[in-house]
DNA sequence: TATTTAATGCAACATTGTTGCGTTTTGCAA
DNA sequence: TTGCAAAACGCAACAATGTTGCATTAAATA
């Protein structure tokens, strides 16, 4: 495996998911780092935070997929994805509500690799206006 | 509201859907209807389909939307999305797991619409092979 | 069977993601 | 501090996926 380096491009890729409280996906990363490197790198960076376990993917209800900080998760081990999504269909943000977590019973042949729950609907503050 | 025709892309797209056991994506289903209809008809046909409440749209884990029936639903009210889908990892199929039902409780402030359940893992049959 | 308009096909475009390759930059060690 | 290996980058080109406009075709019904 290679060691992984601390670039500008990755730098600026992860101060701007840091400094959002809802999960970003590649264009608003892209437009939010504007200048500070290429279309692809932001695509790469992303790629290399998410195997270096920095960040976690999370894919929204329509298909589109984000980027977030996973607080609860470091760098020792990998990430528990069995915690809730919220997905608002008004302002389209997605945040991770990590105290919420899930269990659920399948049948012995199937293999739980990982759970993705997300819920729909309109978020506290979107319901405010 | 326009009244629905049932015209022949319509015809074989869900027809297609309808003999799948597992979730079909837009290319799968535009293969194998080959010859029937344009690429762009398979999306306004899926699109039509959905909002009738014909068929239902599942985003898989790694953000590719897939297409099923869905057998507890009729056109006479609307979905109950709050059954379980799993993914597998290994053939990448999707198969809704009705049976499978989710409760989850939220803070009023939130306002749910919809429930998402997807898990990935490895699938009976992969395990098999 | 004529009429209305839902649905289609086609072309053109937009967005999103990928790959190859030559160049730059980072981290480390001499 | 400087030189080196390779990680990371930019750019160009491409591939896949999804969207829109518009003229034409074909369902449903009267």
């Amino acid at each position: 495996m290679s060691i992984p380096r601390n670039t500008k491009a990755k730098q600026a890729v992860l101060h701007e998911i840091a400094s959002s409280d809802f999960a970003l996906s590649q264009p608003e990363i892209f437009e939010r780092v504007k200048g500070a490197c290429d279309r692809v790198t932001v695509y790469r960076v992303l790629e290399r935070l998410v195997m270096e376990n920095k960040i976690h993917k999370i894919v929204n209800i329509d298909g589109t997929i984000n980027y977030a900080l996973c607080a609860s998760c470091d760098e020792s081990h990998t990430h528990a994805h069995d915690h809730l999504h919220f997905s608002c269909v008004s302002c389209k943000k997605i945040e991770c509500l990590e105290e919420q977590l899930i269990h659920v019973k399948l049948p012995d042949t199937y293999q739980i690799k990982e759970l993705f729950l997300t819920i729909s609907g309109i978020c506290p503050s979107c319901q405010a206006n």
